[in-house]
DNA sequence: AAAAAGATAGCAACTATGTTGCAATTATAA
DNA sequence: TTATAATTGCAACATAGTTGCTATCTTTTT
């Protein structure tokens, strides 16, 4: 089964309808590498002409959200950026402050068993209930560097 | 010598006038617990009977972020968020994702050892130079969890 | 003291992102 | 077939943030 049949048979068993929109959407988030926000989805479908009012596509997003198939990234301001939420690919990213160049990476088991560790702590000193967190780098690209 | 004596300093070192405004900016972000945005900053400053064009702030606050003293915030996607740069005080947040409310905290040691060592592997591997990262939780707060 | 340089500031106009209410349409289930 | 709920578009709006221009003020230079 492909992503994109997977996704469809959640969205199918929450009573959600597969749209010509919907599927282009999903497609587009499924093919992107980077985290992707609204008004550049918009411009993937326009070319695809796919012409969906943007109210149309920010309230897909919502849903996809509120569903948890995708999940807010926080490396950037300008726009709300957001990527499909897998849980076999529990990955970060770096990103470039100067040409917003984003790569991929995996922290080694350790971090990740430290950052379990402490969130545990964290949650009892802090009275919060953790469920996510974020951990990204900063700085700036070869290709950058090299100008 | 207090914060803000500091800041000024710098400022003027840098060729910068301190100003009505200028200070009252400086007031804002030092006295501020959480992160803040310009929105949020122009509410502050009009309790204060200063009523600033949002440009001046606008550009106070890049002037601000060029000169290191201030920097960004990744927890929020609705508005820019910043806070004073202080090299003293390495913390990181806890967003309630519900009301918003921001804790602080500064990880174990050891976290911060692993990041350095890792931050070096990654920076050859994907031919980075990496100047920053940001950690943060998310979840829900005592208040939030029990309404 | 006058002039030059540059820092500060305000204003209007603009762009872009994102939201809301409403009405129309369409698909699914009973 | 009818009721229910999902989908969509549209217009209007709200807000964040930017840009060009001009005016003013402060510091430094002459």
């Amino acid at each position: 089964m492909t992503k994109l049949e997977k996704l469809i048979k959640i969205l199918k068993s929450k009573g959600k309808r597969i749209t010509e929109n919907k599927e282009a959407i999903l497609r587009i988030l499924i093919s992107t590498k980077n985290p992707i926000g609204i008004p550049d989805i918009l411009n993937q479908l326009s070319y695809k002409n796919l012409l969906p009012n943007k109210t149309t596509v920010y309230r897909e997003i919502y849903n996809l959200e509120k569903l948890n198939i995708i999940k807010k990234v926080f490396i950037d301001q300008e726009n709300k950026l957001y990527e499909l939420n897998s849980e076999d690919d529990h990955h970060h990213h770096i990103v470039c402050t100067i040409c917003n160049k984003v790569a991929e990476f995996e922290p080694p088991i350790e971090i990740e068993e430290s950052f379990k560790k402490f969130q545990k702590t964290l949650s009892k000193k802090n009275n919060f209930k953790i469920t996510d967190h974020s951990f990204e780098f900063f700085g700036t690209c070869n290709n950058c560097n090299n100008k």
